[in-house]
DNA sequence: ATTGACCCTCACACTTATGGAAGGGTTTGA
DNA sequence: TCAAACCCTTCCATAAGTGTGAGGGTCAAT
């Protein structure tokens, strides 16, 4: 397939489509008129990468990490320089890190909503669990911060 | 304490910290002679602002979410409209996805330093769990990619 | 009184992940 | 054959989080 139905079929830009390209984060073949030329693997591929640096990794870590996690994965095991392993390594203790921080304050993000939703009863406007509609941003969208400071 | 001792209790550069408070994530008094004053409290509150940061939230949505995670909660319920709860029910999702992925590919990447570990035997180099040095980037950083193609 | 260690603001610069437009080919379908 | 819809590369732009430096105060200790 081409870039165009790629992007649709992973809901990515072309524009970065061709930067993860530009960053080695994958390799691409062309047609003979110039044109890229992707095969099925690489929506899932892309998915990855989308779901990776949404995580919040940068390319440069992802363009190591993506190689291990591959299926078939004994087969490279040894393409991997005890560098890259340190790299790894380190970067799972980073994730770690990562997802107790997001738990831990997800948690506290639940409890006050658990809250606000209890405290203000069963009359409350957009509780509706169900419906996941993001709610067009309203005008009043700088007027919250009426006691944000600490 | 002044902007140097916070610095340093938090690791954070002053540049970020005055960064944080022009970003309205922290509103900080001022002496006579114009120096910033924080008190105990911001240690805390730059370290939760940090975290939050690492974990991929921009200060926008940090600014939000930030009274809402302090402890005696029930006195803020008040403050907040229905619109940002609307922000903060989207945000608990995004974490929630974000911490589904992480953890799925961290798992991924674990399996994977498991099998390189069993792989290589006992001989492996760095394997020595307990020492966690970062070892200096050697020369060869770009020399990895050697099959990081799909 | 001067030095050194702080602090201030302002401003420019860099990186990363993105968007977008310009200028120009290719393919397809009417 | 002409237009629409693709594709290409290159370059410029932006936002967010940071670094860094200039130019200039404050203050404590020598």
């Amino acid at each position: 397939m081409r870039i165009g139905e790629l992007s649709e079929r992973t809901g990515t830009s072309r524009r970065l489509l061709r930067y993860y390209e530009e960053q080695g984060l994958i390799v691409v073949e062309r047609s003979p008129n110039g044109y890229r030329e992707y095969d099925e693997r690489y929506v899932d591929r892309v998915l990855q990468i989308k779901g990776l640096l949404e995580a919040g990794l940068p390319t440069r870590i992802i363009k190591r990490i993506l190689p291990c996690l591959d299926q078939p994965r004994a087969i490279y095991v040894s393409h991997a320089t005890p560098e890259t392993i340190a790299v790894l390594e380190r970067e799972c203790d980073r994730m770690n890190e990562r997802i107790r921080f997001l738990v831990h304050n997800r948690d506290s993000i639940s409890a006050y909503l658990d809250e606000v939703r209890r405290g203000r009863g069963p009359d409350a406007p957009e509780t509706d669990p169900g419906s996941d509609t993001t709610p067009a941003a309203t005008s009043s969208e700088e007027s919250v911060g009426s006691r944000a400071d600490l």
